[in-house]
DNA sequence: TTGAAAGCGCTACCAC
DNA sequence: GTGGTAGCGCTTTCAA
């Protein structure tokens, strides 16, 4: 069943069939009526491929995200999936991991598919050194990274200001009462670094302490971290508050002080669920995906439709207080 | 940059070109070398719609999943897609929501991109009575359902057995003493509604109670459980147990309970990071994606390559140990 | 082993 | 408003 059977069966010409299937601009009403009458009766379905071959684009976009199973790029998937849906772009989706390699090589991939732009999700895109692979993309398709700051032209950026919600963070522990925050991270991407700065800053700007071994790097995982802070604390490393750069890490510093029957003002971030599901429930950074994700696609298909755009937007992030801190509670601190 | 262009930079014809592209078969060494080194030479890349246009195929598979932002969901969309990259196949992701006028429209999305397969990911693809749309898309490429059951042809279905999982759990609870198990559910899909029904089942079974009061639906998330639960108790209803289709359920339950000091034993569902986020951690049923997903995808690739396959794949449930429910502990259970 | 040429199904330009 | 037709870039016979 082809654009000919379609065409014979009105009584017209395949340019007539293709303009109906275009638009139907420039086609009488009644043909256009007639021509989609057939179509539907014989369950037309226009070949992809050949018309992929017409136009050059197969309105779909790649989105690059190094691990889908991870609750906040889940989030970011489901949301930028959603507004592409809307706008009509399909999704072809690219879990790559956190190695280069595999990144540029599952990048050159969506490329091949001639993917009419690209999403990389979270600033482990964006790579200390080289950043060829995409930049090159950037010459082919629009590319746009969410939470991640690539200055190459052709490049969109959208992210949330994490330095300055770290900052706040600090501030706020600090006119709490805290002077030895013990700060813990998994891994230093562009957002990553950013956080940890904002807490340095913060930390000198407030005359927090911050030595060397209260900002520690552990595993993106419960266990790892709450077996990384039991061993702090039994080395009698003195802390009186928790920053983490995860929520997920900050309920594994949770658990290892709750065994210890302690119970410091802690913050994380990302505001998942896993905010909610911890027990006190945790005080979160919210780093504003539901913001970040559809502004990215509003400003993807400006760009694509040639509007002029800025090409860098950063959002603000809010704090959700709950029970692990809170401003108006001063009494939360204990040491 | 072509076909013709390479051809003629390498001194022979497109279809020998071709040949090379297609694994080089009946092509000398020499000229095989020497078109491939024009081509990388030139950075080409074939034009997939002209390459899909000949073949028809395009190495795509579509996921179909209600949700991603959805933990179990993620999860399983990863392993789905990790394994079916393994395979040389991209990924089509669309996220249709609980509707069934959603789920109809993008599957047929799918179809009209041509892939070469589909894989629903959970039983919210098994409607109660209208399966016409996946019987459609069974005619036209293999179908899988990861953890749904569809007695059409052509559809490939692999599951946990969650109907034995949930009798298990009654027979343990009632075991250790518990007479009044509450029953959280959230949506009757299929394997909800097996889940339920080995809750009854098991009740029968084993002489537990389970009146209409105790088998409650509540919302997917963590407050709205936590109300629902809250009120029961309010309103006198008792239990001496709580089992849950969800670890998020499970966990709104926990934190109504731990309101009024009580500890009963908690069994929740899929073992998700919710299980270890929760204090104290979830005992939990594992619904076994790591196995599932792999297996579902091995089957697919052989279904596709005409090996005979078996096309009804069930996997038995753990269940994993934690803090809320053990079978070791007898002493757990307070009234 | 290689080349010529006929599709694959559609879009878009140019006539009428 | 409509039809004829030349591509789009590849695969795949069929001959040589």
């Amino acid at each position: 069943m082809n654009i000919y059977d379609i065409a014979k069966r009105s009584g017209v010409s395949i340019a007539t069939v293709s303009r109906v299937l275009n638009g139907g601009k420039n086609v009488s009403a009644k043909t256009k009526e007639k021509v989609l009458a057939v179509m539907k009766e014989e369950g037309y379905t226009p070949n992809i491929f050949a018309r992929g071959l017409g136009l050059n684009s197969i309105k779909m976009v790649g989105i690059l995200c190094t691990d889908v199973s991870d609750i906040y790029y889940a989030k970011a998937v489901s949301l930028v999936e959603s507004c592409l849906r809307a706008h009509g772009l399909d999704v072809l989706l690219c879990c790559t991991g956190n190695q280069l390699e595999n990144k540029k090589k599952y990048l050159k991939l969506l490329l091949q598919k001639r993917v009419d732009a690209v999403v990389l999700i979270g600033s482990a895109f964006k790579e200390d050194t080289d950043n060829s692979h995409i930049e090159e993309a950037a010459k082919q398709v629009p590319v746009v990274i969410i939470n991640g700051l690539v200055d190459l032209p052709g490049v969109i950026c959208v992210l949330c200001d994490d330095k300055n919600a770290m900052m706040k963070n600090t501030s706020l522990l600090h006119s709490c009462g805290c002077e030895r925050i013990l700060y813990l991270y998994d891994i230093l991407t562009y957002s990553g670094r950013q956080k940890l700065n904002g807490f340095r800053e913060g930390c000198l700007a407030f005359g927090c302490e911050h030595p060397e071994n209260l900002t520690i790097k552990v595993p993106k995982n419960i266990e790892g971290t709450r077996e990384k802070v039991r061993s702090l604390l039994q080395d009698g490393v003195r802390f009186d508050a928790v920053i983490a750069s995860e929520d997920i890490i900050a309920i594994g510093a949770q658990k290892a002080l709750a065994e210890q029957n302690l119970s410091l003002p802690i913050i994380g971030f990302n505001n998942s669920v896993f905010a909610q599901s911890a027990t006190p429930a945790l005080t979160s950074v919210d780093s504003m995906l539901d913001t970040l994700c559809p502004t990215a696609v509003n400003l993807l298909m400006d760009f694509i439709q040639g509007k002029p755009i800025s090409n860098r937007v950063m959002i603000s992030s809010r704090l959700v207080e709950r029970d692990t801190f809170s401003t108006e509670t001063r009494g939360n601190v204990e040491k």
